[in-house]
DNA sequence: TATGGGACTTGCTTGGAGTTTC
DNA sequence: GAAACTCCAAGCAAGTCCCATA
């Protein structure tokens, strides 16, 4: 089916190589004026070709942005952040000393000697003596609850307000105070130990058998001897045995010391020297593919020799890890889990390759030149239709997207052909046959999609699996990309490009040794190459058709374990984070004020990642879409307003707009005003650093510590706060349909902080034209009953409806009650209206997929007996699979 | 030390299925 | 029963970070 396709298909095969389109997109020096231009249109309007900085909130603000004001003191606050509240020291416990907040110098008082000595006063003891360029910092010496409630182990986040106020949820920087008395408000201090409580006998994993175990048994065809991985909880049938992929829950939670994140823990009385040691070792440990850190030692069935043995790999990426671990201890080590080897991420692998998208079939809609139907080969009539199909988005409307694509399309029309240019082209008429098409899609019985959706399971099945070491695992994204046009976000200077075919020949298949290489599905062709490569865990992978040096893979699904346990390390990292986080603080703060201008970079690049979760910012070529992160700011992109607030305004990942407005510990600013001066609003803010110097830095102080581990850590820890919160406030209220709250107020201020935006539905003002309506009618509603309420008290009948209808004679009590429902529906309404504009523009999912450690979630329910479904959906579920074993008195 | 290849993770949009409302 | 709404998962773009090599 699919497969004729490329015999008769050539299309776009020589499109790839077109890279002489004129880019427009340049940075920095010789792009100051684009990227004055650009950052012209940001302060503007903030554009980026998404609806994002468009929308705005009722009151006139943008609510797509990450836009904060100072506010003033009134605005209570739980708690106060050094950004909050400059003239408090940042790293300082109030509770270890509360007047330090009180007395510390005013904001234009002397900055670094304040710095400096706070720093020392609370960490003096927690750093090791500080070389010249190099501060490594050990973890806190206990996490007790002294210091978890300092408010220097807190994330920016973490500081502000819980968010179970309306004022406080969205954009929760307003509620940044300078006022000591604001203090008061914090979450009480003794919450926490409400959650560690252990009510282990109550919990068994009551939702987790539910959810993963007990159904696992009753589930349907598994072929011999092959276990199955992958599946949601509800299906899924066995989990790897424990000699093989160990629970994540129960290796981190159970047996923390066969984590490589074991140490901190363990540690964390122990001496400097200890700690280097410690630190030695988890270094190697970090060169160490976080598969064979995860396996458990011992297990010595099958060890890194019989590893090599069994499976000669030919991959470049193999020998080089083969060279790199000969210096690494576990290499050699008995750390070793049955079928792990050296950077080895499977012994056996099969699976049955790709599936290709089905070839084109022409439709002969003709489109219109110059008001003339014109004639098209299949092929130019393929990509005129993929242009088509988009004439309702923004993208043609953009000068870039019509230029590459015209230069694209050109190719295919050759050059004498009729149609010269996108303005004489009219592409309505194909437009409008797939609409009609879409239409009668849509229009389809429920019988009839129901067929079809079987028929495509039944071509897909096969693909959908891979064996993995003997378990059954679900691929992720198994089909090819069809053909297409780029759809870049932001002002990608590719956007509009021909995206061609990819075939056979283009993609490399990864499989086991001795396993049956996939048939390569089109008469004639084969793979480009067949690789035995396990230290890798793609399946396959193609070259990106709009940028050649880069690669599409296909990996397994995320519920894979494979993918599980490289999730749990992610989230054991930045947990461990929290036991050195008073440490590099305390380091940072102290290189504010170096002389060494890279010191002070470093430190004021970390700050920022650290308290305004910033991406790292690595460097990016002139032709991918020109955002920055933070060690690529640009001097125009922050601006210090004194005495001490710092204006970000920028455009990151996705082309997202950041803005923000931070009142920053003073040395920060005066930093920031230093790195400023002399430069170009186009020249880098930090021209002395790039992500590989401050990412070698942050791992000086603790071992795998990497910029986005700050990202990681401050969700989850924000997530946690917040649940303390609320148990704090709610003490034996706690009920199921609390989770709710729960989630919308914790993921919501995580999502405010990671500057998780979306665009706002095209049916946002018309639900909340519709609510207001709702709300008119029912006070219209409310007026008459207040009437005839007091028409009844003296006794009279009520007065005609609006209908013209008379109304049923009611009891005065009768009518009060009525009043009274139909003032709580229109309180519910109102909030509904709210709850919508305050999360029209924040994306919810994504940091609940990305960055909130599950087992904070899974142990919460444990604690509160609350089913782990009303939490995670079927496929959450099946990706935190690992996360599900977590004892109840777990803590981030 | 800079650069670029390579292998991932992160993150927004979209389309469709299921559910609710009228 | 249709329209409206919500939720989910697929799709794929765009990041991060590690490592080898020049």
């Amino acid at each position: 089916m699919t497969v004729e396709a490329f015999a008769k298909t050539n299309l776009m095969e020589d499109i790839d190589d077109d890279d002489d389109v004129p880019l427009v997109f340049k940075r920095s020096s010789t792009a100051s004026k684009q990227s004055q231009s650009n950052s012209s249109s940001q302060k503007q309007d903030g554009r980026s070709g998404r609806q994002v900085s468009d929308v705005r909130s009722p009151n006139g603000q943008s609510s797509s942005a990450h836009k904060v004001k100072i506010a003033s003191a009134s605005k209570a606050s739980p708690a106060v952040s050094p950004l909050t509240n400059p003239k408090a020291s940042p790293f300082t416990s109030p509770k270890a000393s509360p007047s330090s907040v009180r007395t510390s110098p005013a904001p234009n008082s002397r900055p670094s000697s304040s710095a400096g000595n706070q720093a020392k006063n609370v960490n003096q003891q927690s750093i090791s003596a500080p070389k010249e360029s190099k501060q490594s910092v050990e973890p806190k010496s206990e996490p007790n609850d002294e210091s978890e409630d300092s408010e220097d182990d807190k994330p920016l986040s973490a500081r502000l307000p819980s968010g179970l106020s309306k004022s406080s949820s969205i954009h929760a920087n307003k509620m940044v105070g300078t006022s000591t008395s604001v203090r008061k408000a914090r979450p009480p201090k003794k919450e926490d130990s409400d959650d560690e409580v252990p009510l282990a006998s109550r919990f068994q994993m009551k939702s987790n058998a539910g959810a993963s175990t007990s159904k696992f048994s009753n589930s349907e065809e598994v072929k011999p001897k092959i276990r199955q991985n992958g599946l949601p909880s509800t299906t899924v049938l066995s989990k790897r045995p424990p000699g093989e992929v160990k629970s994540a829950a129960q290796a981190s939670v159970k047996k923390p010391k066969l984590s490589d994140t074991s140490t901190p823990v363990s540690t964390k009385q122990a001496s400097l020297k200890t700690e280097k040691k410690a630190e030695e070792e988890e270094d190697d440990d970090d060169d160490v593919p976080i598969s064979l850190r995860m396996k458990k030692p011992g297990a010595s069935a099958c060890k890194v020799s019989s590893g090599k043995k069994t499976i000669k790999v030919v991959s470049p990426s193999m020998k080089k890890t083969k060279k790199k671990l000969k210096k690494t201890k576990y290499s050699k080590s008995s750390r070793v889990q049955p079928s792990s080897g050296d950077g080895q991420k499977w012994t056996t692998l099969e699976h049955s390759g790709v599936i290709f998208p089905p070839p084109y079939n022409p439709h002969g809609v003709k489109m219109l030149y110059k008001g003339k139907p014109v004639d098209l080969t299949p092929e130019q009539e393929e990509v005129a239709t993929m242009y088509a199909v988009m004439l309702d988005t923004d993208y043609v409307s953009k000068q870039q997207f019509k230029e590459n694509f015209m230069n694209d399309w050109r190719k295919i029309l050759g050059k004498n052909h009729v149609i010269q240019n996108l303005e004489g082209c009219d592409f309505t008429p194909i437009y409008e046959w797939h609409q009609r098409e879409k239409e009668k899609k849509k229009q389809m019985s429920t019988e009839e999609k129901k067929a079809l959706r079987e028929e495509k399971l039944k071509q897909e099945e096969k693909y959908m699996w891979a064996i993995v070491d003997g378990v059954k695992e679900k691929v992720g994204n198994f089909r090819v990309e069809p053909p297409g046009l780029f759809r870049g976000r932001g002002e990608h200077p590719k956007m509009g490009k021909l995206k061609r075919r990819i075939r056979p020949n283009d993609i490399t298949i990864n499989i086991g040794k001795g396993a049956t290489i996939p048939e390569c599905p089109i008469p004639g062709q084969r793979w480009k190459e067949v690789r035995h490569d396990n230290t890798v865990t793609w399946l396959a992978f193609w070259n990106d058709p709009i940028n050649p040096k880069e690669f599409k893979y296909v990996f397994l699904a995320a519920s894979s374990s494979l993918k599980g346990q490289s999730d749990k390390e992610k989230y054991e990292k930045a947990r461990r984070l929290k036991d050195y986080i008073e440490g590099i603080r305390s380091a940072y703060t102290k290189d504010f004020t170096s002389k060494d201008p890279v010191k002070r970079q470093i430190a004021v690049a970390t700050y920022l990642i650290d308290k305004l979760a910033l991406r790292a910012g690595n460097e990016k070529d002139d032709d991918e879409a020109d955002t920055v992160g933070c060690c690529t700011l640009k001097v125009e992109n922050v601006e210090p307003v004194p005495p001490n607030i710092l204006k970000f305004d920028f455009l990151g990942k996705d082309s997202i707009r950041y803005q923000n407005e931070v009142a920053v510990y003073e040395p920060v600013f005066k930093a920031i005003q230093q790195f400023r001066s002399g430069k170009k609003d186009g020249d880098d803010l930090f021209d002395k650093l790039d992500t590989s110097k401050l990412n070698a830095h942050l791992k000086e102080l603790m071992p795998g510590l990497t910029a986005k581990v700050f990202r990681t850590y401050n969700a989850s820890f924000t997530l946690e706060q917040q649940v303390k919160f609320i148990n704090g406030r709610q003490e034996g209220e706690i009920s199921i349909g609390l989770e709710n709250h729960l989630f919308s107020v914790g993921t919501r201020q995580v999502a405010i902080i990671c500057n998780h935006q979306r665009s706002v539905s095209k049916s946002h003002s018309v639900q909340i034209s519709r609510l207001n309506e709702k709300i008119d009618e029912l006070k219209a509603l409310l007026e008459e009953f207040k009437v005839d309420l007091a028409r009844a008290k003296k006794g009279k009948p009520p007065v005609k409806g609006a209908d013209g209808k008379m109304k049923r004679n009611l009891t005065p009590e009768a009518l009060q009650k009525k009043i009274d429902q139909t003032n709580a529906k229109i309180e519910n309404i109102e909030r509904q209206i709210d709850t919508k504009e305050e999360l029209k523009t924040v994306a919810l999912g994504t940091s609940k997929i990305n960055y909130l450690d599950p087992r904070i979630t899974v142990a919460w329910c444990k604690r509160h007996e609350v089913p782990i479904e009303k939490m995670f959906n079927k496929s959450l579920l099946a990706k935190f699979a690992w996360a599900m074993d977590v004892e109840p008195s777990f803590t981030f």
